[in-house]
RNA sequence: GCCGGAGUGGCGGAACUGGCAGACGCACAGGACUUAAAAUCCUGGGGUCUGAAGAAGGCCGUGCCGGUUCGAGUCCGGCCUCCGGCACCA
């Protein structure tokens, strides 16, 4: 009987969807499990990353459910975007068509992978009952002060013609298009993280189920550094520079100031100075300098004095004002103290403008001659030339010196972050709409939320050409303030897709609520996710905004907790021929050809059993093939043994076991424990997958050398669990063999199976005997066989004897039930 | 530069807490079945040396050098290479 896969998917798929198989709501008596993998862009066709992202998910899913948890698993769209938009302009079709076309392809594909997803929670982040709550959303941090707008300096990216948010500027490059991002001086909407980014970076400590990469990575970005502010005059003007350094304790060694080319202070300050002319041309000369080659390390350090003085609070004394390409307006306060001595970056551009470099800190043990620098000193050591602070510690002296400067209000006690605040306005159409509206007379009006959502309009031409295609819709600029009813505008830019994203999680609680993006109540029933699974690229973007909205949401006291994922599995890339998959290297491999050529259950088992799932997986035809042939493998030997299962009852006690029925029920215990293990604890699916076929070839082995007749039991009873295990990975094949074996109702409705420790009690084991280290025999013990019975017998063996006879046994080290190291001399 | 991760056969990868290195799969080779092929099934296999061959056995072997230990892929110290993150962040 052949193996015809397209038959028994297709038919499951259609008898899963008729009984609603993965229909879920919430039970107090079951405890729940919510399994989620990060949801997709509807790009058009699922890829190889998709097939894994969500094989892996469903595996998880699958084996919670036979485990008797109340499972969540909830599938939907990411489906704001420009790839949609740039479809419009090319193909002039509507973007929303593009994407609901691609949605309704996508799901299908999903379905034919027989991923165990809910779809009566389907969500789409372009449909108005989703991005209604999008903008709920912005109105709820418009409300907090977590929204606001201010003119910056910001990224923008000439190819998506749209602005950017940091997280997604990779050295200089727009993440999406890999376009050189230009700096914009323009006017947008961000949402204050920031003031977020305390407990962003102490919760780090909660998310033990988080990969440790993943969360350094988080650590860098938020970028947390502890230090001071300080306040210097400026000689011959009433105004104050605040600096922020992290070295306080070397204040006394401040030998000039720096400022941002950009300083709002500068020109005021070098106006009327004799550097006047030179300040402004060397601001100009940044302008142009693009922020990857000023920002980068290889760069000299460039700067001009403005020709006025700052006063050292601490000691008096007057430093010379410069601006230079190294420092950042949008860092600390824009402005820094020079310390030469004990800095590297200053020392350099201290020598090179020939600035005194004033020792601060030597070390204790005089290693370094603090008087003849050649780079500076950045380690610790004992203060000199600091005033009341010499001789101490130079730990201790930099809390005597905050304390100091507190006490006399020069400075005070800071915490800097390298973290911005999240610019979320794009220039885009295909997004959710700002709800917002400006009116001459009230100003920035929010939309109310009961006028929410403020729809996309629909009737739009894409020529790519122009600006923002909102701002070209009459019918949506012109509108009435809600305030006081005069004539008033629209914003026209959209959100960053990552907002959406940012609460989807919440949503699939509570899908169709039309009063509120989600009850508490159902939150409180399925959160937190208790595990997340995507790919690695979200490690920063998405997974911090995701815990920002969550802790936004649980200070509001809509979310019953402040971090949303508990556990984080990410996993890697699908590789071909050692790179990633696309187009432009035409060494794609369609999901689709592979799911038609060998079935959906084959495509699954490969990219679960060919790499751990964190590791990138390397394609192979052949091992796509070898695969097959498992699954074919077992097909057979299922039909072959398949009346054997009726002899199985479980519970009942096994009797006339010979010794191939023991050892047979040893591989099927151990198998059970090995892959409960592996899928359990270390999602290892390559080596329960490995396990499993074991156990087939120890199946058929058994099937070969023993008259199967005597004990039909035995062998239905492995045939039975090998269903059992192999279903959250081939969900297909076991659910169609469950029923060619004679079982009653769905496989994946069963228990998952638990171990006999019965069956894996031996009465003998096979040791290893080692001279020195070396293994020179191996002998079957007795498993009760004591340590010195143990030694006596691996003495005793003759291959042993021979090898010891001139020489004397120093010591005997015995391992139970695994070695015996003898050492002689 | 700092931080994180990884280096194991021809290949993907196993080896759980220091205890038989190379499970399982791929590719390869030999055999069975077949008129033949495909499919299927069985067997073999890290390198090297000794032996006419075979049986058998010795030595070497988890990026490199050293250490701890009866015993190291695993632990410690020092490097090398690759991948990822951060980086003129004051």
């Amino acid at each position: 009987m052949e193996y015809r896969f397209s038959e028994i998917e297709k038919k499951w798929q259609e008898r899963w969807e008729k009984d609603k198989a993965f229909r879920r709501v919430e039970d107090p008596n079951k405890k729940k499990f919510y399994m989620l993998e990060m949801f997709p862009y509807p790009s058009g066709k699922l890829h190889m990353g998709h097939v894994r992202n969500y094989s892996i998910g469903d595996v998880i899913a699958r084996y919670r459910t036979m485990q008797g948890y109340n499972v969540l698993h909830p599938m939907g769209w990411d489906a704001f975007g420009l790839p949609a938009e740039n479809a419009a302009i090319a193909h002039q079709i509507h973007p929303s068509t593009w994407t609901w076309d691609n949605i309704n392809n996508m799901r299908e594909q999903l379905k034919g992978l027989g991923i165990s997803y809910d779809w009566e929670r389907e969500v789409a982040t372009c449909h108005p009952s989703y991005y209604r709550w999008t903008q709920w959303m912005f109105l709820q941090f418009f409300k907090r002060g977590l929204a606001y707008k201010k003119r910056a300096f910001v990224n923008w990216c000439p190819s998506c013609s749209t602005v950017l948010a940091n997280e997604q500027v990779v050295d200089g490059y727009c993440e999406r298009c890999g376009t050189l991002v230009a700096k914009k001086d323009l006017e947008q909407w961000f949402f204050k993280i920031t003031d977020y980014a305390d407990r962003l970076l102490k919760d780090i400590d909660k998310l033990t189920g988080w990969p440790e990469k993943v969360k350094v990575m988080q650590q860098n970005w938020i970028g947390r550094s502890e230090g001071a502010m300080v306040d210097f005059t400026v000689e011959g003007s009433g105004e104050t520079i605040t600096v922020f350094t992290t070295r306080p304790d070397t204040i006394y060694g401040v030998t000039y100031m720096v400022l941002a080319p950009e300083h709002p202070l500068v020109l005021k300050l070098a106006q009327g100075t004799e550097q006047e002319g030179e300040v402004r041309a060397f601001i100009d000369k940044m302008q142009y300098m693009n922020e990857i080659t000023r920002t980068s390390e290889e760069t000299e350090k460039e700067g001009v004095f403005i020709g006025r003085y700052a006063i050292n609070p601490m000691n008096g004394q007057r430093v010379p004002l410069y601006i230079a390409n190294y420092v950042l307006l949008d860092y600390g306060t824009g402005a820094v103290m020079g310390v030469p001595a004990h800095d590297q970056r200053d020392f350099k551009f201290a020598t090179k403008y020939g600035l005194p470099i004033v020792p601060v800190i030597k070390p204790e043990d005089d290693s370094v001659d603090v008087f003849a620098l050649r780079e500076a000193f950045e380690g610790q050591g004992i203060m000199i030339n600091s005033g009341p602070f010499d001789g101490l510690p130079n730990k201790e002296a930099m809390q005597k010196i905050i304390e100091y400067m507190e006490e006399k209000g020069i400075g005070k006690r800071h915490v800097s972050y390298r973290l911005r605040d999240w610019l979320i306005s794009r220039q885009r159409y295909w997004g959710a709409p700002i709800p917002i509206i400006y009116c001459d007379k009230c100003g920035i009006v929010p939309v109310p939320e009961d006028q929410l959502p403020v729809i996309l309009p629909t009737d739009m031409k894409f020529t790519g050409k122009g600006q923002s295609v909102l701002a070209e819709s009459k019918s949506f600029v012109h509108t009435t303030c809600p305030q006081c009813g005069g004539p008033a505008r629209r914003e026209t830019d959209t959100m960053d897709t990552f907002v959406c994203s940012s609460f989807y999680f919440l949503r699939f609680t509570d899908p169709r609520n039309a009063e509120a993006p989600f009850s508490r109540q159902k939150a409180e029933y399925w959160m937190p996710v208790d595990q997340y699974v995507g790919g690695v690229e979200h490690a920063i973007l998405h997974l911090l905004y995701a815990r920002f909205f969550t802790k936004v949401l649980y200070d509001i006291g809509l979310c019953p907790v402040d971090e949303p994922f508990t556990n984080l599995l990410t996993q890697g890339m699908v590789l071909k021929d050692g790179s990633k998959m696309s187009k432009s290297k035409g060494n794609v491999v369609s999901p689709e050809a592979i799911v038609a050529r060998y079935g959906a259950d084959t495509a699954r088992l490969f990219v679960l059993f060919a790499a751990p799932p964190e590791r990138d997986l390397e394609w192979s035809d052949q091992g796509v093939e070898g695969c097959y042939r498992f699954l074919n493998r077992v097909w057979r030997l299922v039909n072959e043994c398949k009346d054997a299962c009726k002899h199985y009852v479980k519970g009942e006690e096994f009797t006339n076991l010979s010794q191939q029925d023991k050892e047979l029920r040893y591989v099927v215990h151990n198998t059970i424990k090995r892959v409960t293990v592996d899928i359990e604890e270390r999602f290892n699916f390559n080596t329960a997958i490995s396990a499993i076929m074991e156990m087939v070839n120890a199946i058929y082995h058994y099937k070969e050398n023993v008259d199967v007749q005597q004990n039909m039991a035995v062998i239905g009873e492995a045939i039975t669990h090998l269903l059992l295990l192999l279903a959250p990975f081939a969900p297909y094949i076991t659910e169609e063999l469950w029923e060619v074996t004679g079982h009653e109702g769905s496989i994946h409705a069963q228990r998952w199976p638990a171990y006999d420790p019965q069956a894996l009690v031996q009465e003998e084991v096979e040791m290893v005997v080692q001279v020195n280290g070396k293994v020179r025999d191996r002998m079957m013990v007795p498993a009760d066989a004591t340590q010195q019975v143990i030694q006596d017998m691996a003495l005793s063996l003759s291959k042993i004897q021979e090898l010891i006879k001139d020489r004397s046994v120093v010591k005997v080290i015995v391992v139970p039930k695994k070695l015996v190291n003898i050492v002689v001399k």
